[in-house]
DNA sequence: ATACAATATGACCAGAAGGTCACATGACTA
DNA sequence: TAGTCATGTGACCTTCTGGTCATATTGTAT
């Protein structure tokens, strides 16, 4: 958490800085991310810098913590009536939600799939650790209640297949930014449902 | 590459700076590795790394080559008969065939993993150029000609499933070497014919 | 005007990085 | 023995890093 210094500071100073740490950590890792670049384009000095925060760390994570919070907003409304929908329409609404975070707010999306992409680094393992529960633990109790409903087939491996569903979701959404280049919003939708189709009923013949 | 230098180098000499480069890519990325630990760890002179290699880029796409030979070695068999099985048959052969690599050169295994969590590094898109044809590719290849065969259902997108394809082999040996501690190699069937089951059938009720 | 606390500042620090270079060593030829 | 050429070496260079600190400035309350 940022000094009681940084949050004394003028709304307009705070996200000045909220914005330019934000830049250098969508275009950087954590470790590649430097407080010089940080402070020369916030136009502050190194010293008011540590006056703000405890150190690099602090920082970022406190970035970490903006990104969770507004992802939150987009993703809770989905589990406030738990039983509305069943499991694939679930998913299919936590997609869209998803891909309206990431349009709406790239840079913390870009932070987000960085963080999933350096599963090893320290830094990684302490964001985990702040913001349990981690996907996978959501997908479990979403398999389990779905099996319960009867959309789900009895027999999975629940622990096995929520993992894969935790990082299917991203991958999914990877491959639609990085191979659907016109019609990439109205096309979702198409991405979405080839990737439902295939959950329920698999590629077999 | 090397300069000649380095292949004029005796033997051992040639392996032991190779077996000390494996171990610190394999612990470090690229960025984080350190020519000065290499060199410290190998015994030799700082002026003489770079009587070997032109810098450190050069001593990385060189093991980094190793390693996809090596690879290869297990994985072109399967492509030698193409006819001989079916695409799901292949499939868990070519499981097989990666978790007996990673067994056997865990090394090399790391390294190709860090390769891929980093993909918006330069130097991973460098390895990537080097590299093709790239796994999707590989992974389009076979399901079109699945889908000949009549073991895969025509109406999927191909170019979509087989970005799907490619990721989902290395999650679910993720999975599998993250969750499963006992009888790991007697438990990696299980987990292949789980994978392939809901590769075929999907999960839906 | 004075005193006190909060904040702003940038020169500075130690460490590590990748990379260079003048020189030393050794081996082979004439 | 003298000359030549490949190889070996580590002190040294520049550049960057995260982080510190003595000092200057500012704001506020008396």
């Amino acid at each position: 958490m940022p000094k009681e210094t940084y949050f004394n500071l003028p709304q307009e100073k705070q996200s000045l800085i909220r914005k330019v740490a934000l830049d250098e950590f969508a275009e950087y890792s954590f470790d590649q991310a430097s407080i010089n670049r940080i402070v020369a384009n916030s136009g502050i000095a190194k010293g008011s810098f540590y006056q703000y925060f405890e150190d690099k760390k602090d920082l970022f994570l406190y970035i970490v913590q903006l990104a969770t919070e507004e992802k939150l907003k987009y993703m809770s409304p989905l589990f406030s009536n738990p039983d509305k929908d069943d499991f694939f329409n679930l998913i299919r609404k936590m997609f869209v939600s998803g891909f309206q975070f990431a349009k709406e707010h790239p840079q913390y999306a870009k932070i987000s799939k960085k963080i999933l992409e350096n599963k090893d680094a320290p830094i990684t393992k302490q964001v985990m650790a702040n913001n349990l529960p981690t996907a996978h633990e959501i997908f479990e109790t979403l398999l389990e209640n779905a099996v319960v409903r009867g959309d789900v087939r009895p027999d999975i491996d629940i622990q096995m297949f929520a993992y894969l569903l935790a990082s299917m979701t991203t991958l999914v959404i990877e491959y639609h930014t990085e191979y659907i280049a016109e019609d990439y919003d109205a096309k979702m939708f198409e991405t979405i449902d080839k990737y439902l189709d295939f959950l329920k009923n698999g590629v077999g013949k």
